[in-house]
DNA sequence: CTCCCATACCTAGACTCCCTAGGTATGGGA
DNA sequence: TCCCATACCTAGGGAGTCTAGGTATGGGAG
């Protein structure tokens, strides 16, 4: 995912908790269906956003099955905001270069 | 550079043929300064561009030494505007995954 | 006139990140 | 009862880029 999954994840999750299936389910739709993130992507990465102390995790475990649900913790919250600056940079960037040439 | 160096080089490319240094330069000047791409990063690139047949190349032997230009073949422009699509494409999906969140 | 720096090109190897391909477990519908 | 969707997980590999080195030349400083 270009090196923005993530990105992607911290801002999915400032709209609220959420379990890795339904994340991915989430960012399908707020792409407007562009991006498909992989379960074998999406795991490793919340553990990682984890152990980074940018999301906090808990077990629910309730007639639908057992499920791991996902939060922004407030150095998460942080970590999203200057993240998507960065991500304005680089993009705004990008769009400088192609500029008369696209 | 988080996966677009190719549409990079082309994107510049299209402004008009150039060397790999001045390349650097150009993309770092249109993009305000914030892209700063490597020499080992630039150079397997354009090699693998002109390998692909969307730049060509012809040495430069002058005053000012030898110097390698590259220029963008008929391909490599509609491999561009390809590309430059599929960015634009991507970062409105980033942008409505953000969305609210950011 | 000599040394060093900027320009200019190149490559091997390492590293990061993500995907592929597999695996486990449960609940519900055919 | 079987299979599929949901839900979670990991090992290994591959793609892409960076690090760290190397070569060569022209021009300015000393």
């Amino acid at each position: 995912m270009n090196g923005q999954l993530d990105l992607l994840l911290l801002g999915s999750l400032g709209a609220g908790e959420a379990h890795g299936y339904a994340l991915i389910a989430r960012v399908h739709e707020r792409s407007g269906a562009r991006l498909e993130l992989r379960e074998g992507s999406v795991y490793p990465a919340l553990h990682k956003l984890e152990a980074a102390g940018w999301v906090a995790s808990r077990w629910v475990d309730d007639a639908d099955g057992r499920r791991r649900v996902y939060a922004l913790t407030g150095a998460g919250r942080a970590e999203l905001v200057r993240r998507a600056e960065e991500w304005k940079g680089f993009s705004a960037a990008v769009r400088g270069v192609l500029g008369a040439a696209s």
